[in-house]
DNA sequence: AAGGCTATGTAGCGCCCGCTACAAGAGGAA
DNA sequence: TTCCTCTTGTAGCGGGCGCTACATAGCCTT
């Protein structure tokens, strides 16, 4: 069977979101594609622009959960809108991105090529879907969105170094979350 | 001159610092420290517990520069106090702990040892560090700490992937930060 | 002085890395 | 048919990795 990028892609992606980005070689990479090291340079050219492709392409799956998420109907209050995005990011199928997450962010702070560009593709598509939950009669749909946005990262990060707890009880002192 | 742990982990930190943990390799970081390779592991005995250890070095590090910054007096307001942790967050002697930071954070979520404990006490010593720069007639010290470390954290983490203006518009929009 | 322990240098092991040289099969074009 | 290009397999290169074997110089004890 003939390999493309478009073939490689899909299962290059299950495999980072399975091991993470960080221990990714050529040769486990290619038996998980069922092929061979050869064949990725051959199709991508180098392992740079794979890594690139590859990121964009996990950028467009995580937009594509999204949008499945993406009820029709907007939340009542920006508590219930938090509360739907962070059920939103406690399901199974999100749980791999939010692995992966971390390794794209050090290796966009680090400057790694391809890294800020998801990154930042990711985070403006999770805005978009955040402003699209935000309660139809708010104040300042714009402004709040990026408010529960700010919280829900912060929280996240905390929750990632064993202070979940932390961030729990910061969401319940800003009022945008109930005990 | 006789080598230690206590000798060594300075130079190692610094070269860390700098160069950031993922490449950070044996040889590498023998030649930052003056030594060789041989002597790393003969003082450390394996290249994890160099790391575990160095990153509790770090740890300490960035305890001594918060107290450094340590201020005797509070904030008058909630607003005075974030502006001031992000002061002290921009200043360059930070810059490069924030650089290392999503290193230690992607480690910890990938569960590498030593990676969680050295992020969890860091951020657990910015949070005390935070709670002693409230206002000292804020009516929740406690919680609101914890409101401004996920606030602060979310921003840092936008800020990261090249969406600082949402956050500094989240801010704007929590009442946390003045236009 | 003799022996042993600690600290260090030199050399190299086996392994994995990204990548390449070279040959060959397949399929279309002349 | 005869080429020629695209795709793939096999083998291997140079280099970095963590780590180790071995020898040795210096010091401390007896």
């Amino acid at each position: 069977m003939q390999l493309s990028r478009e073939t490689l892609l899909p299962k290059l992606a299950a495999h980072v979101l399975e091991h993470g980005l960080g221990g990714a070689s050529l040769r486990p990479l290619a038996k998980a594609a069922g092929t061979s090291d050869r064949m990725l340079i051959y199709h991508f050219g180098n392992k740079e622009t794979l890594i690139t492709e590859l990121l964009g392409y996990i950028a467009e799956l995580y937009s594509g959960a999204l949008d499945a998420a993406l009820g029709s109907d907007r939340a009542a209050t920006r508590q219930e809108c938090l509360a739907r995005i962070l059920a939103e990011g406690s399901k199974p199928e999100m749980q791999a991105f939010l692995v992966l997450w971390w390794d794209i962010v050090a290796g966009a702070t680090r400057g790694v090529p391809g890294y800020h560009d998801a990154a930042q593709a990711m985070m403006t598509r999770q805005l978009v879907w955040l402003e699209g939950q935000m309660p139809a009669d708010d104040p300042d749909p714009a402004g709040g969105a990026r408010y529960l946005m700010t919280m829900i990262e912060g929280a996240l990060m905390l929750s990632a170094v064993g202070h979940g707890d932390t961030a729990q009880q910061g969401l319940l002192a800003s009022g945008l979350a109930a005990s």
